[in-house]
DNA sequence: TTCCTGCGTTTGTGATCACATTCGCGCGCA
DNA sequence: TGCGCGCGAATGTGATCACAAACGCAGGAA
């Protein structure tokens, strides 16, 4: 999910194993997981490897992000507490220190944070959890477009988010939402 | 998903090995790839059973499939041609004998079938997929519905939704998947 | 009757093994 | 130089085992 792994990297039962101590047994079942949610892929002879997501299978799961992430900040709104608020620019703030490091994998990992901190709030832990499994999907692609394109500050929209938290404006923080989600993922698209 | 299973059953490793006749090691596998997408959930001391849903986890479902399964029927409109349509008719006539033998697997295994069949023509794989996790976090719950309710017909929305589709009507469509999709679980909140 | 306490049984966990399949590299041939 | 064959290494699969934890039922105390 934040793109530690790079698309079509391959992994082994026994590698991953190694990397945590533990045996074949408990790799398989993380893999299990791992595969049933999409994060995975499972080659016709069992061999796992991360997904190499084709251009349509991108802008599909854009397209998913971009119905459901609105709606779940649409009903965060109303919980929306400054102490929220202010968390949400602390995120901010991680997210700008992750640019200027040029740190790709924490970029990911506090740009999701940023979502997932507003999305708790909307009191809807299947949807989140269904968002997540997106996430999960786009994370090696996520890691290869971040390495790309060199970013100088914190994306526009995640202040434009903030602005319409604090002004209680709903279709302008479902814009925000959804201009933030599709607006990275449209240069995945090669 | 079909609801063969009620809601809060519990399940054992050993005991599903033995019904598919294999050692507790393929059985842990699926179960953890079914506990993944939320089908069955895992105990804080490991053991395994099918969810019991609450009144706000139904509603959430709901929302979920009342904003994602009209999205695909919109994307499926513009290739359904008459073959597909007749299939969906078919499948009507299934759910009447379904209905009409009280077979509620039966009924719930052909109606969630009418529902892919027409997704399917989305071309949307992973929105289908989510989808269909849903419909198996719900399997149980719907099963116990089906159950208490006595049906006497194939319900209306599924011939709204066939007319719609002829007709080429993408509002009446959408409405129509909508009000089929939470008309049944609106009463599934007691 | 109700609650608590033990204890035998059931259950999940992680490790390990044998085996069939597959991969990938190098050799040899054209 | 390019292509196909073959063999050894690596990999996933399913089974089994030892062990610790949890469960559930029975018996006893209040």
């Amino acid at each position: 999910m934040h793109g530690e792994f790079r698309p079509g990297e391959s992994l082994t039962l026994r590698g991953i194993g190694k990397m945590f101590d533990v045996s074949m047994t408990p790799s398989r079942e993380a893999v299990r997981r791992l595969v049933a949610d999409g994060g995975l892929i499972l080659s016709a002879s069992g061999r796992v490897s991360t997904p190499e997501l084709s251009n349509e299978r991108i802008e599909e799961l854009a397209s998913i992000r971009a119905l459901i992430e609105p709606e779940l900040a649409s009903r965060a709104l109303p919980r929306a507490h400054i102490a929220l608020i202010e968390r949400l620019q602390t995120i901010n703030g991680t997210i700008a220190e992750m640019v200027a490091k040029h740190d790709d994998v924490g970029y990911i990992r506090a740009n999701l944070e940023f979502h997932r901190t507003l999305y708790l709030r909307a009191q809807a832990p299947a949807m989140l959890a269904l968002t997540e499994t997106v996430w999960l999907q786009l994370g090696p692609t996520m890691r290869a477009l971040y390495a790309r394109l060199n970013r100088t500050e914190v994306p526009h929209n995640h202040r434009l988010i903030v602005a319409a938290l604090r002004a209680g404006d709903e279709p302008g923080l479902r814009l925000a939402v959804r201009s933030d989600v599709t607006g990275g993922l449209r240069m995945l698209t090669v």
